[in-house]
DNA sequence: CTTTCTTTATTGAACGATCAATCAATAAAG
DNA sequence: CTTTATTGATTGATCGTTCAATAAAGAAAG
């Protein structure tokens, strides 16, 4: 059948199934034999399309990584206003979208963020991606705080957001988003209008 | 030199070689050999003390919980009053004690924490140990607040206690501890003060 | 005291299993 | 006939486990 067209398809195939398979057996008993065969391919595809195992797990991180960014970007762009109320609460929502809060993406993420520390490559994604979700957070409380409440304020809400997630993937429970995006939104209240005291 | 009461000693060898190997290649990376190397000893001792690389696992992931239970028992009975606000910051303080919050023990903590979501045995122990952690916290909102914001403000706290933990064990700077202690303990103080609009 | 026996502690080479990577062969499409 | 796509057996390396051998330290017996 190949000629034309494959190469995408087949990458999308290969996350795909490397999600499933870490989902399942999780990172460490994720061989390339189990990811080729769930999606449909042979073994050696992988080093063709991805040039190793490595390859393989970083574009999958690369693709989580841009879900998420897609997924905050999307709901924030959907506000007209520059409240910052409203651009943080877009924040927490798309933090809880991630696309689909499956537990295939959870625990991929998670062991991604364990491997991350080890493997440079890995880290400077994850560093990147942090980064971003840190300075945009602060950029928002700034606009009602002082630079030092800001700090403070956007270091507590991107520690409940990833402790709210952490803990979701964790528990065999179904996540229940919506209420971890009030929790996180309601900090965010606290933040903003209780700043009277300092 | 053998003879008696090896048996502790080397084990407290082995987990203490564990953690540290963790630390510096990652679980995934983490070799008998490498690990029984450091330890000073040979690799067929593992197996004989704990069974082999699972039981040695298993025995590491045990010992970090049992130092946080007692560094947050520690602080609990420290504590003469039942006042509620003392016993939540004992709590807080105490997961931020770790024995000792070094990357070693983060990093290996997270490694477990990735681990325990496919191996049962370890699932076991992060389950009973999180679900400790929460109903202490519930039992303590209570005193103050409806059950229903009571489990709320304990999901928060918890979630933020997990999440600044997550995130200094995911940054190479050195752990502010003290900030992320006071972060969580201004948390305990808004649930408990600012309850009066529900 | 010293000789034998038993127990505990420890080693490290050998074994078997697993896995990622390679590559020559094949097949379809242009 | 060339290019793109794909296979899957082979290879080479790694790792956990096993186990026979060894060593030291008491214990028992003379």
């Amino acid at each position: 059948m190949p000629k034309v067209g494959m190469e995408p398809i087949r990458r999308q195939q290969l996350i795909d199934a490397t999600m499933a398979t870490i989902d399942e057996a999780g990172l460490a008993d994720s061989t390339i034999m189990q990811i080729s065969r769930r999606a449909g391919v042979s073994a050696g595809i992988i080093s063709h399309y991805f040039g190793g195992k490595d390859g393989l797990l970083e574009a999958t991180m690369r693709h989580i990584l841009s879900e998420l960014g897609t997924s905050v970007a999307r709901r924030r762009q959907a506000q007209s206003s520059s409240d910052a109320r409203a651009h943080l609460y877009a924040i927490v929502e798309g933090n809880f979208d991630r696309s689909q809060v499956s537990q295939a993406v959870m625990k991929t993420w998670l062991a991604f963020w364990t491997t991350s520390m080890h493997k440079p490559s890995l880290q400077r994604l994850q560093r990147v991606n942090d980064r971003r979700l840190y300075s945009n957070i602060t950029y928002q409380f700034r606009k009602h705080l002082m630079p030092e409440q800001a700090r403070t304020a956007a270091r507590g809400l991107a520690a409940l957001i990833d402790g709210l997630w952490l803990r979701g993937a964790l528990t065999p429970e179904k996540f229940d988003t919506s209420s971890a995006v009030l929790l996180a939104c309601r900090y965010v209240d606290e933040q903003l209008d209780g700043s009277s005291t300092a």
